[in-house]
DNA sequence: CATGAATGAGTTTTCATTCAT
DNA sequence: TATGAATGAAAACTCATTCAT
């Protein structure tokens, strides 16, 4: 018998963000993801539970394989982190455009299970940890953390769309903005 | 359409944003959209085009409402603007619950034609006009009027949700302190 | 708008019974049962919650018919009852193939309702009452009410086809022949 | 087929039955048999020429070993007969609830070839030749072998199931007045 | 022979839209 | 204009069967 196939698998989810950012999340069809995929219809069912299964899963993925890339602390200090940071989401968006579409799409939908968005909340646990050592060093505001994670959230995710548009020397200049907006705001 | 019943319209459009708080926008039928604005189903072919201009239309009318409320001049000092707008769009998110599910379920999807996009895009101006003031006084950074309307956007979009559900004495020291961190990220 | 048609849901349930004659109840589409009834598939849903529904409704209605016109109490002395009783059920097997054919497909498919076969058990009861009568003359055994019922059910329900094979002259004596083996089983 | 392993046969034999007792003939998947039988689905077709070749084949040994068990002429007196298939009957619909599901829902399906159908009909074969023997002897009425069978088979298709339920003391009774009631109606 | 992944035709069901009343 | 029954195309999903390993 063939394997049981992690490749498959992985070109479903593939197949499935391409198709999320050709024709959007409502209008996606599994028939349409199993075409991509190069597979047959049935065969999506093989892998994942159903359509639902398979969207929840793929924001797993994307959610996380976006968080490695971007919320890491590297021991930097901590002004060169939030310019770190700056440029690794920026880079991210321009470079990642249909994940981003995707986790634009599902992120208020209904296809994510309560459980996922937990995990996916976790994410934020690298930067959470940088924070709170800029506080304990007395760097940053004394602002609740949680508060700082969804502000520094809300500029990257506002933000970056209009840096990729960019040429890239005015790129590095916008990076050196936000990182220096968000700076001044969390800044003692 | 919109010769008969300027109510029915608004019973429609109502229904459906209570139904997409509901069910989510994956899922809304326009057959439950009728029901709960107690009219028959092609009633709301009547009133609407079609499914798609239904929700357009929607999008851009919670829009301006909110634009409106939010984002508005009303002539005070640059740094009392900055909290005044925090606490409006607190409040909002607040009060409407629904009209906050709505717009972010919608602000990805397709169903928005670039016409709305277009002009709900016109909503900022306000906001933009105010920061233009002060960066003409040199209160605030030298920095692109856009760059600080999307950091501000997302801001609030990211940490108002926080905000709601604290007690009321709390939120007040939260508006506050949203409102401090946006000025000292964008004050001169 | 047209009013919602109690012709076209027969229509809907003498095409899913004649179906079944002639493909069998696995086998059984809704698409086919649609087509024979000339409406469109989405209109069987709007007159039957589903497959299953429409099939437990059928169900029911073709059980309840047959009662009707088998299992009554016709004040008749009770001897010559059975011999009614004997004809009746042959005569409608012998005239009611399809519907023959459906109950006993359904009798025990996971198809039927336990609401739907406490309805159906209510139907023997015009023939308990007739069988209580003859216990309190004394011109029955004394045996349970529901034992009697059983073994009268049983002998029609296997006796009937082989009747309804028969010339019309040879069906009579078989009439008579049956009633009396029923007869004299359950006779004092 | 039949090669290697006879007794994997038997597993998937058995595992159809219990499947059919638990989720009906609608409903039976061949991978749901094949797990339940701890073979993998391809092993069925290795086996078994398709689902509707196994249905065939397990409905004819299902009523081959029913009728050896039911339907013997042991050479007992006519009446002490009639005690004994009563009683082996409705101990097998006790003990073998499973079988007698099956039976019920492959007896009027259009799983079963009309070879196999007549290979079955066969079956009742000793039971028929015991009532010719009662008929030649006298002991019986004069009434055509097939309706006498038939009439037989009904009243214990319909009363077994009843006694099934019964505590041991009251099912002997019940046996007993079974058995009283065919004698009856069929003797001379 | 045994496996179980892969297939894809076929099934049930939904739902935006139309249209007779 | 208002209704809601009717439509039928399209969607999600199932499952008997095949076949590469």
């Amino acid at each position: 018998m063939r394997q049981k196939d992690e490749a498959k698998a992985r070109d479903i989810l593939r197949a499935t963000l391409e198709e999320v950012q050709a024709v959007g999340l409502a209008g996606l069809s599994v028939e349409a993801v199993a075409r991509r995929a190069g597979v047959a219809t049935g065969t999506v069912y093989v892998y994942f539970k159903g359509k639902e299964a398979l969207l929840d899963e793929l924001y797993l993925h994307t959610k996380q394989k976006f968080a490695a890339f971007v919320l890491r602390d590297d021991g930097l200090p901590l002004r060169a982190t939030f310019t770190r940071i700056t440029c690794a989401y920026l880079d991210y968006v321009t470079e990642n455009a249909a994940e981003m579409v995707f986790m634009g799409q599902m992120a208020n939908s209904p296809y994510v299970t309560p459980q996922t968005r937990e995990t996916v909340a976790l994410g934020v646990r690298p930067l959470m940890a940088l924070l709170e050592r800029g506080k304990a060093e007395q760097l940053l505001k004394d602002v609740d953390i949680a508060w700082m994670t969804a502000f520094l959230g809300g500029v990257m995710h506002a933000m970056a769309p209009l840096g990729a548009r960019l040429a890239p020397d005015a790129r590095r200049q916008f990076q050196e903005t936000v990182a220096a907006l968000c700076w001044d705001a969390l800044k003692a």
